[in-house]
DNA sequence: ATGGCGAATGCAATTCGA
């Protein structure tokens, strides 16, 4: 079955691009990051009328994710709060930023991790310490059920040089200074290997390029859109892979998909 | 170093993203 992720800037602005693209492709599973808009006001009914079903965890303006998926979606759980519990997650459940479902006895974990802004700031701080609740979360999924997982989404760091098209002055660059590093290092030491280098191990590859500075056509950017995997799912999996197609077109979210094959 | 672009809000100009 085929995962992907995608942070689309915009549901609204990039509902008929999602639609178009669903329709070109088999996928099973599509994590949205970045729909802003409220559960009430997320189209659900075009995608459900392509046989989908849609699962929804969003706010006003800003984040934002969703799971849409072929086969029907079990064992939903919005934000930290349901896993973790109050205590753990304190407010950042505020910024709605993690869905999670069963998926054809997988649990897909979609997550829009926060930006940071730049190194040393309060939302530097706030990433940090995200990524803190994020470990605490997967280690109790990890300790509750051996059920695969797949993490995917926006995790907004570059896990390494190959993953930048100019690595220059990276320590003290958002999501690439070592702390914001670390923090993927300890995702991955919980169980977690990332699918896309298991097939490719060639840099200048690319999930997100700034909308600024011509930044696509000089294939200056970022893969900072990821899905990590279990070990049995990572054996499993068969491809990983970028579709820069999207990004192509006219209006397009500064991201494109990534997909899994396994 | 700064600003570049695009989306949301809400109707002009500001904030935010990465």
């Amino acid at each position: 079955m085929k995962i992907a992720t995608w942070n689309i800037n915009s549901i609204r602005t990039r509902k008929q691009q999602v639609l178009d693209w669903l329709s070109r492709h088999e996928i099973e599973v599509l994590c949205l990051q970045e729909t802003r808009v409220m559960d009430q006001d997320f189209p659900k009914k075009p995608f459900e009328e392509l046989g989908y079903h849609v699962s929804v965890y969003g706010q006003k303006s800003y984040n934002g994710v969703a799971i849409i998926s072929r086969l029907p979606l079990e064992e939903i759980a919005c934000g930290f709060t349901p896993i973790v519990g109050e205590q753990i997650a304190g407010s950042f459940d505020e910024q709605k930023r993690v869905i999670s479902a069963i998926v054809n006895k997988i649990r897909i974990v979609n997550l829009y991790v926060p930006n940071g802004s730049s190194v040393g700031s309060d939302k530097y701080d706030y990433k940090l310490k995200w990524f803190q609740v994020l470990n605490q979360y997967l280690k109790t999924l990890l300790a509750e059920s051996d059920t695969e997982i797949c993490l995917c989404g926006d995790l907004n760091v570059a896990p390494d040089d190959r993953d930048i098209y100019d690595p220059t002055g990276k320590e003290n660059h958002i999501m690439a200074s070592p702390p914001e590093r670390d923090a993927i290092a300890q995702i991955k030491s919980l169980g977690f290997q990332d699918a896309f280098r298991k097939f490719n191990s060639e840099r200048g590859q690319y999930s997100w390029w700034d909308y600024r500075t011509h930044a696509f056509s000089r294939n200056r950017g970022w893969r900072i859109d990821h899905h990590f995997l279990t070990e049995k799912l990572y054996q499993k999996a068969v491809n990983c892979w970028i579709d820069i197609v999207p990004r192509q077109q006219q209006r397009p979210s500064d991201h494109t998909p990534v997909i899994v094959e396994c």
